[in-house]
DNA sequence: AACTTTTGTCGAAACGCTTCGACGAAGCGT
DNA sequence: ACGCTTCGTCGAAGCGTTTCGACAAAAGTT
């Protein structure tokens, strides 16, 4: 493995020289870059990531904190790694899985003043985090996907809830809908202070005002089955509901089929919109699931420039970007019947 | 920050005596040990990752390879990666998401002579896999998850297709079908020599033959779509069809809805077995696939433990590891009508 | 009792890079 | 032609560990 001394040996010059050619911090003439880019090349010479790191102080990883629950992660979760991943390679950075539980503060702590990570995405964020402050008083940089109740002070990059919210029960209203059921999360998510359960519920009651129509919010399982016992309770509570709304994509399903062995039909009967869902579930609906299109892939690419630019910079302000999810209308929304 | 010299200086010992009592290579006489041990506490001392590495030439993380076609993972790669991290972090490692395609050998091979892995974890695995030549020719020690066609001198780690399908097609014909149709993946992934597909597909004709039934293989694409089309191609190959052994999860719920929609039952008429299927998506379908569950987390886990194994130990014989995956049986088999 | 081993510790030399201060050689305004 | 800044390069001092050789003291071997 040929090493920086053996770069500057071959072209002739010295070690600092090279090392001012490979990361441009002084001026070089061109011809002794030349010299050592060729020497490089000729030697199949790699940097050692190492020892870059512990010269510069900085690894040029990130971390990302990830609450491995155990259960697998959904298809917006997947997207949103992913796509912070593709970006920090393009910036020249690698993306590293931090397993962490949200309050394994133990763990977090070493992650941190290991010195190997640059900065963390954090993932899951609850409305009150103990990881938030932590790495706050280890002066760590970090960028939110999410919200705490106050995030000032903070960087964060979050999904438009209200937005989305909004625009989907626009989108049932003006199709003709005037009673909504909106199956959000489980009533534990709600307790615990989750922030997208808390947020599109109040996101709904607006919207449902805003528009002169009425509602029931039913918490419920993430799971079909879920799903079930919650379109049952919505139309127990609400007979003549016709529009449905639901945050959980495995829950919509559930809704689906429920709906189809009660004899109705989606979306002639009663149209569903889910929320936060990714294409490949979507489709996996018959008919394909009418959507809010979760911007995962786009929110981890968001993230992750965020974060690498307060790197880059030192920029310690207050930040916040949300991204909407756009609707994307397949197959169980329709213009309500007439009564 | 603290340093380890602080650490000695505070002590009373020198630093290479505090480096032993944290690597455990040399003898330490119980005080010194305490003594050495206080020190870090009350300094809240943490080694530096980077000064480590570069002086042990050891990083302690390992890279997975996973190339990102910029789809989503399936519920089972990401069980795949879960485990794989869990596994990596009990064992004091790290994991590192590599992007890297299949055959961007430039990229890969920068990240091998990076010298910032130990060693990789080789996702999506090709027949013939160009990653493999170059970590070997690298000498970068790695564990495939999957085979290459011929995996003498690998370490592989992989699902056992042969029993899977053998399992399922068994639990087919015990339940009396005796024309058995094979979704399996596309036409391309045949062509491209992807294992899974290739390996499903012989050992489908081997089951058939075995068994004294008939049955056709039909390949589709991985969605929804996919399993309506090739239902219905089956079908009309085999009208007498009462066993659907699928491949894919979207396929398979997409069969569902197909023979939903032609009047079919399931599963009294048609029998359907998923295979490679994950909980989460045998449970949104109605009713909840009877599948062959696949060992996501376990194989990570698997993979990451014999990766470690040979860091080491060094150790870079021939290993093959296979786990089948399990039978679960839900909603979508039965007994066979009689003719 | 005279040895060899083992145990416990130290000092110093890496590991492969970045970065700082220094310094001659240009380039420039006057 | 005189200082002044900018350019291009070098040497050396880190960065915070691990690891090697050395060595005294304690423990085993004959």
């Amino acid at each position: 493995m040929a090493t920086m001394t053996d770069v500057a040996r071959r072209a002739g010059v010295s070690v600092s020289t090279v090392s001012y050619v490979l990361t441009g911090t002084r001026p070089i003439s061109e011809a002794t870059r030349d010299r050592v880019l060729a020497a490089m090349a000729e030697l199949d010479y790699q940097p050692n990531a190492m020892a870059r790191g512990l010269a510069s102080r900085r690894s040029n990883i990130v971390g990302l904190l990830l609450p491995l629950t155990g259960r697998a992660l959904g298809a917006t979760e997947t997207a949103f790694v992913t796509g912070a991943t593709e970006a920090a390679r393009e910036a020249g950075y690698h993306l590293m899985l931090c397993p962490v539980g949200t309050d394994d503060s133990e763990e977090l702590q070493t992650l941190a003043t290991q010195r190997l990570l640059d900065g963390f995405l954090v993932m899951e964020v609850q409305l009150t985090d103990r990881r938030v402050d932590l790495l706050r008083k280890l002066a760590s940089p970090f960028v939110l996907i999410g919200r705490t109740d106050d995030p000032s002070g903070l960087a964060c990059v979050d999904i438009d809830f209200e937005q989305t919210v909004g625009d989907a029960v626009a989108h049932l209203v003006e199709l003709g809908h005037q009673t909504i059921a909106y199956i959000n999360h489980s009533d534990a998510s709600l307790a615990s202070g989750y922030g997208p359960a808390k947020r599109t519920a109040a996101a709904f009651e607006a919207a449902l005002e805003r528009h002169g129509v009425t509602g029931v919010m039913v918490p419920t399982e993430d799971t079909s089955t879920g799903g079930r016992v919650a379109i049952r309770e919505a139309r127990e509570r609400c007979p003549q509901l016709t529009g449905v709304l639901v945050m959980n994509e495995n829950a919509a399903l559930g809704i689906l089929a429920e709906l189809r062995e009660a004899g109705l039909d989606v979306p002639w009967d009663v149209s569903v919109v889910s929320m936060v869902t990714s294409e490949v579930v979507a489709d996996l609906a018959s008919p394909a699931l009418t959507a809010m299109t979760s911007p995962g892939a786009a929110l981890g690419a968001a993230a992750t420039r965020v974060l690498l630019e307060r790197l880059a910079d030192g920029d310690t302000s207050t930040y916040q970007e949300l991204l909407p999810c756009v609707l994307e209308i397949r197959g169980t929304s329709a213009k309500a019947r007439k009564k």
